[in-house]
DNA sequence: CATGAATGAGTGTTCATTCAT
DNA sequence: AATGAATGAACACTCATTCAT
């Protein structure tokens, strides 16, 4: 029984992470969710607009953060494209490994997305990868990195091997551990993509 | 509807392909993949336990055949380790570029599989990975791959970004051309594991 | 279609009473207990677990009913024991008479509760017929009784007799008047017990 | 796979009880009886209409038997009516005693056949009721027995006392030893209807 | 805004029965 | 007669969503 007013909206976002991490989108049950956010059934509608709202809600805000923080690595005059990869992959890393209910259902539930294509959360997506895309455009344009790189491929891979490693992660936190992942990515891409 | 004995069991694993690509494992319905093979809806569960003993059965299949393949790669001695890898990084694009519907079942219902970490499959998978790692280890050997990297990182990173880019090519196989992909990824992973 | 609260549970057991009574309980379907009770499907299942669940609640009532009424006649010290006898067959024959289709779902499917032995209703079951045997106990240890009948047996057969008449009363309730059954085994049984 | 042709019918029969009384008419698999009898699924069908027709010809044969094996005692001419009734209670003892699995399934499902009221094997059961109704009517002509006793009500009470009886015998043999049944019936029946 | 009882459409699974061989 | 693979109707149960309070 949450006290502040305005919050219930974050608790059960909150509740649906747990819950969609624990078992799975189609697993999950609304009451449920409610229940753990503690709030009835009936508010969670008041709300979202059905379940699957609450997932792309979820999905949006994860984009908006990442792309908001690679948006201040992107602005950054200080460093070079090389550093601001670097940044990136921290980042990434960072903001999932914090959480790993949300990383879990982060890397589980992205087919549902992809398979409607709906929603905002689109937008913050494909916004994250332009960023990404325009640090790698960076560093090709001032000779760090090879003319020969197919940016969208190689921002899909990239992000598709953080992904992976990611949702190994989240299963076995031990067997992975968040600095080994970041600097073997770091090294494999830098080294892969440079002249 | 007789056809010939013993490939009603096919029928339905080829019809799943289709129906789970299209509608995503849990939309769809057992009667539909039993319409789509030609089969009455019973006959499903002379060939299956389950709804996903169908999913299971599939990946096993796909592990299987990924593993047999690359077991021949690796088991060549006439090409060095780059070679192999090469050799590894066609076969999983080959094998998955073959058949769209199943590409995106591949990648689309992966989680299912882990959250239960049943069946032989598990068997093929880990084995196909220990291939991987296998051809990996043998460059670092032999001095041609760098003896810093981190064998069970690299490959699971290199498998998630294959299977990143799988998923997108599945959806849109125009914008993403299998010939540039598999360049790209081959470029990215040799230069970045190199000494 | 709101009535008083408090009586969906009730409403659904009466309903079930007369759709177990028409069709036997695995003919019986939820959906026509629920279309009679008045109710949507599914609210059966906010009171009850299953359709199992629905006839132990039955059996459960029904035998709670006859013990509490039987526990009544027991410890009444104005009587005798045969006195007590006459009021037990009075009592079980106005009980189940008084619904017949509630008597027929009693006779007709005790078999499924036998089998599984779970529940309370066991208990109140076994509690019936302990009544049943410290009634005749009574009489043997006051001299009224034959002191070689064997309680067990003896208060089975008397039920199991009782059991077959309402069985066959509930199907044509007119050759078999109530009050001819009624004195007829208490005839019986008190004639065949007594010194 | 038996040998002898010609006991098909019967192989199934025997199965169907074993397997009616392990599980209850409804839970009772064609296949698995099949499978007990030795036989294929659907050659149950070149001997019997289907499931329910299997049940009636059980309950046939068993009414049949008690029938014939009654006929001969009432048939006799050197016994008094009371030994008549001690014969028919060992009799339907025995039969029943001897059996235990037909024992089971008789006390078990005798419901289907009240509410189908079908098949020739009403014969053989009102034709049994009649016998036993001969005895009594044959002992109170020459005196032996009450002119007050209902005969129509007396016969369904003693059968359905026996009937409950063996019900429990069948479930803890044990607890309810067969000759002290057979006695305490005799005893209380015979002193119960007595002038 | 909040509740949670009520709804009822939807589906995986079973199994008696059929029939091509 | 015998087989057993194939059929498809049937149904218990679930749960996202609604709405009277």
């Amino acid at each position: 029984m949450r006290t502040r007013e305005g919050n219930k909206k974050q608790d059960i976002l909150d509740a649906a992470i747990q819950v969609f991490a624990e078992s799975g989108y189609y697993n999950a049950k609304i009451s449920r969710i409610a229940e753990t956010a503690g709030v009835a059934t009936g508010s969670v509608y008041l709300y979202f607009h059905n379940k699957e709202d609450i997932l792309f809600t979820l999905f949006d805000r994860i984009w908006l953060e990442l792309s908001e923080q690679l948006q201040v690595i992107v602005d950054r005059q200080d460093i070079t494209p090389e550093q601001k990869l670097d940044g990136l992959i921290d980042m990434v890393f960072g903001v999932l490994t914090n959480n790993p209910s949300l990383a879990i259902v982060f890397v589980n539930e992205q087919s549902h997305l992809i398979q409607k294509g709906v929603g905002d959360f689109n937008v913050y997506y494909e916004n994250f990868l332009d960023l990404g895309e325009k640090v790698l455009q960076e560093g090709m344009d001032n000779g760090e990195f090879s003319p020969d790189i197919n940016l969208k491929i190689i921002r899909l891979f990239t992000f598709g091997g953080m992904h992976h490693l990611i949702q190994k992660w989240a299963q076995s936190p031990d067997s992975y551990p968040v600095e080994v992942m970041r600097q073997q990515v770091k090294s494999l891409i830098k080294k892969g993509i440079k002249i």
